[in-house]
DNA sequence: CGAAGATACATACCGTCGGTATGTTCGTGT
DNA sequence: ACACGAACATACCGACGGTATGTATCTTCG
C-alpha cells in the first residue's frame, strides 16, 4: 500500500539525499586541501547537516573517506570501460591506458585515488579497491591478448603491477607538467613501446 | 684553543645523539605504524625525552617525519650506488633496479617512503627529495645509455616517471608477495623486457 | 676566572579535532 | 490512531598537536 506523502521528501530520499551531498561535499574538500586538511565540521557545514548526521551514516571520517574512494573509483572505471567500445583488444588496452592517463590527471581524482588512500586506508584496501576497477580492466585486457596469442603467455601480475604503477606516477606528474599535452604525448609513447615489449 | 671537558658530554654531542635518537624512534614508529596512528607522545617516549626536546630540534610532527624520510632516501641511495661498483652501465642499471625492488619492499621502508611521504608532505616535497636519490640513479644511468648511443635519443623525464612507479608499486606488491623470491623473478624478466623495449 | 649569553631541554597549558552518548523529530507499518 | 524506529540534532569527552614559559647546563670572552 502506498503511503501518501505528507511531506516533500520521503525518509528513504531524505537518507540518499543526504549521504549524496555529505561523499560530494567531502570529496570536493578531500581532493583540494587533502585528507588530512580537512576536518568533519568542515564536511558537516558545507553539507549543511552535524556531525550526528554524519555519525549516523558513517563510522567516521575514513569511512567517509571510502565512500568518496569508491564513487571515484567507479568514474574512472566507467570511463574508461567507455573509452573504446568497439575496437580489437590491442587498441583497446591502448586508448583505456590513455584514459587513465587523462583522467587520474585530473586534480579531484588524483588527491584522493593516488596522494591520499594508500596512506589513509592502508596500501591493501587500496589495492582492494583498486583491483575491482581500473586494475582490473587492465588485467583482463591483458589476459585477452595473452589468450588470443597477442602476447606470450607470461605471468599476468608482475606485468600488471608493474604497469598499474608506471601509470599511476605518470598521471601524477602529468599533473604538474608545465606542458602537459606534450608530455602526454612522450609519455604515451613510451608507455606503447614498453606494451610493444610484451608483445613479440 | 680546546675547552676543557668537565662532563663526559659535550653540548653537541648531546644534541647529535638525541637527534639521532629521536629521529630512529620515530622511523620505527613510523614504519610499523603509519604516520597517523603515531603521537609525538610515542615518539618523545621511545627516545626518552619531552615534547619539549623534540620541538627544539624540529618545528613540528611533520618536521620529524621529513627527516626520517632523508634518512630512508639517503639509505636507499647508498644501497643503489653500491650495488654493482665495476660495470658497464646497462647491468648497473639492472641491478640498481634490483636493488631498488628488494630495499623497498622492507616494511620500514615501505610504509614510509612509499606509502605515508605523498600524503603527509604533499606529492611535490615527495617527489624533490626521490629526485635526489633513487630517482636521481635512474636518470642518470638512462642519460648515460642516450649519450653512449645503447638507446636511441628520446625525452628521459616521462621514461624515469614511468619506471619508477612501475618499481614502486611492484615492491609494494612483492612485500605483500606470499611467494616473494618467485614473484621478484617475474617482476624482473618483465622489467627487463620494459628496458629492452627502450633499447634497440 | 667568572659573568653574560646561548643552548638544550622540561613543565604546564591551550585550542582543536575525532568520536560518542543522548535527546528530538517525523515518516511508516500495523 | 499509534507505537516504533529511522534520521537527524545537541552536548559533551578524551586525546592530540602545538605553544609559552621556566630552568639547568655549556660556551664565550673581557
Amino acid at each position: 500500500m502506498e503511503s501518501r506523502q505528507r511531506s516533500t521528501r520521503t525518509k528513504a530520499q531524505q537518507r540518499e539525499q543526504t549521504i549524496r551531498t555529505l561523499v560530494g561535499e567531502a570529496r570536493s574538500l578531500f581532493a583540494t586541501r587533502g585528507y588530512a586538511h580537512v576536518s568533519l565540521a568542515d564536511i558537516v557545514q558545507a553539507a549543511g547537516v552535524t556531525k550526528g548526521a554524519l555519525y549516523h551514516h558513517f563510522t567516521g571520517k575514513e569511512d567517509v573517506f571510502r565512500a568518496v574512494l569508491e564513487q571515484v573509483h567507479q568514474e574512472v572505471g566507467e570511463r574508461i570501460a567507455a573509452s573504446a567500445p568497439t575496437s580489437d583488444a590491442w587498441t583497446q588496452l591502448l586508448s583505456g591506458c590513455r584514459t587513465f592517463l587523462t583522467a587520474s590527471t585530473e586534480p579531484n581524482i588524483q588527491q584522493i585515488m593516488l596522494i591520499d588512500a594508500p596512506s589513509v586506508l592502508g596500501w591493501g584496501v587500496w589495492r582492494e579497491l583498486d583491483a575491482t576497477t581500473s586494475m582490473q580492466h587492465l588485467q583482463e585486457a591483458l589476459q585477452v591478448l595473452i589468450d588470443d596469442g597477442t602476447i606470450p603467455d607470461q605471468p599476468v601480475l608482475p606485468v600488471v603491477h608493474l604497469l598499474s604503477g608506471a601509470m599511476n606516477e605518470a598521471a601524477l606528474w602529468l599533473a604538474r607538467s608545465a606542458n602537459r599535452e606534450h608530455d602526454l604525448a612522450h609519455t604515451m609513447t613510451a608507455l606503447e613501446r614498453m606494451l610493444e615489449s610484451l608483445r613479440r
